[in-house]
RNA sequence: GGGGAGUUUCCAGAGUGGCUAAAUGGGGCAGACUGUAAAUCUGUUGGCGACGCCUUCGGUGGUUCGAAUCCAUCACUCCCCA
């Protein structure tokens, strides 16, 4: 995997750049669809490509693992061949289960035992089995296993945790450097910088990772429940810390708003639920702010969801898309998350246009005032 | 013509003397959602000069300290038998 920089301006550590997958091509920054059961929830595939033009989507290894399983996953040949996406690919480790399923899970030195939310089986992940899964998988990017440290932890569960999770990654790499990918495209590891809100303990973690000679870095443990500037200051921190020629991914964040402001912090890959959850509950995302297309203002607006829209779903009016949702109508849920998703691919495109261009921190500023809106 | 059941807050439907402005569900209105156990969850839903007052449980008139709940009567709806 190669990672080029294209420009990275001098007022702000915002970057554009290019990395080169085993499925193509991605420009940075890039907003990454997430797809946890191996679908972006409602949208075919091939809106995905074309409509949303998104350059690479997520998977989840919990998710896949428990169902279909990795044997069928195997015998259709890797995730690409079974959901037909020819892009790249990256899988989430189940570092996030650790955390969303808290109470479902046993954490040791070892790894996380779960029981699966489905069957209540038990199961078991390692740092070693986590990587052979992505094998299977065939992600083009791998997670390295984490855990994913709570919001609110304190400063001892932060450091303890954060020590679990760097004995892990040096078991995921050895892992990672005794096998081989299994359909004959390379894949990368990612490690995952931990370490709460402690600036102290992400300095610490943001060194640990760079012992490791990845083709990218991720940061992760944010986004669960600490004050937005305290997210922008631990990005900050990280990125400050990280090598300059290799890209940075900031997992599960967030807001159009977090976006353009981790951007600016020198963030290049990002992934969220937010456009499709946030979608299929009624929220839209658009360029001049937020909009509850349930609420009643918009019953007779039968003007486009989004004038400046990129998605032909953009043209469907606000009237109807409410009807759809009110009626709970599986076609409400789709629109609005295809149109999230094409207007997250239209602000980080337009960053990098802005980046390249020299005039970023300009249009950022007058973004945000815009985005905080809510129509 | 005979016998029976019923009429409750937007709808359905509990409640059968005070703890009832009235369960629950739906609908309505609003909010939340950040590496997806989420097409989910939460709040609210008679009025007001609001820790109190007013109006409301088909109409009217009673009984009672007190009624959606008991009695009388009227109206309407439904079911069964002719």
């Amino acid at each position: 995997m190669n990672f080029e920089l294209v420009t990275a301006l001098d007022n702000s550590r915002a970057r554009a750049g290019l990395l080169t997958t085993g499925h193509g091509i991605i420009e940075t920054p890039v907003f990454m669809p997430v797809g946890t059961a191996g679908t972006v929830k409602g949208i075919h595939t091939r809106d995905i490509k074309d409509d949303i033009k998104a350059q690479i989507i997520l998977g989840n290894t919990y998710h896949l693992y428990l169902r279909p399983g990795m044997d069928v996953i195997e015998k259709a040949g890797g995730l690409h061949k079974f959901n037909l996406w020819d892009k790249p690919i990256l899988t989430d480790s189940g570092g996030y289960q650790v955390f969303s399923l808290g109470d479902i899970r046993k954490l040791s030195e070892e790894g996380a035992k779960f029981q699966s939310h489905i069957d209540g089986s038990f199961h078991q992940f390692t740092p070693e089995n986590v990587i052979d899964i992505q094998r299977i998988i065939g992600a083009d990017i791998m997670m390295a296993f984490d855990e994913c440290t709570p919001g609110g932890a304190d400063y001892n569960y932060a450091k303890k945790s954060l020590e679990l999770t760097q004995r892990w990654l040096g078991r995921c790499f050895s892992q990672f450097n005794k096998t081989e990918p299994k359909y004959g495209h390379y894949q990368s590891l990612f490690p995952i910088v931990q370490g709460s809100v402690y600036a102290g303990l992400r300095k610490i973690a943001t060194e640990h990772v760079k012992t490791f000679e990845a083709d990218g870095y991720a940061i992760g443990g944010l986004s669960v429940g600490e004050k937005e500037e305290v997210m922008y200051e631990m990005t900050e921190i990280v990125t400050e810390g990280l090598p300059v020629n290799k890209p940075r991914y900031l997992m599960g964040v967030g807001t159009p708003v977090n976006i353009l402001e981790s951007i600016d912090r020198g963030v290049d890959m990002f992934d969220c639920v937010m456009p499709t959850r946030n979608g299929r509950n009624g929220m839209l995302f658009t360029s001049e702010g937020t909009i509850n297309i349930r609420n009643k203002k918009w019953e007779n607006d039968h003007s486009p969801i989004d004038e400046n829209g990129s998605s032909y779903v953009d043209g469907y009016s606000k009237a109807y898309l409410r009807h759809l949702v009110i009626s709970n109508e599986m076609l409400g849920a789709q629109i609005a998350s295809q149109h999230n998703l094409a207007f997250y691919m239209w602000l980080v495109k337009t960053a990098r246009r802005k980046i390249i261009d020299g005039s970023f921190s300009l249009w950022k500023s007058e973004m945000l005032v815009k985005l905080k809106q809510r129509l």
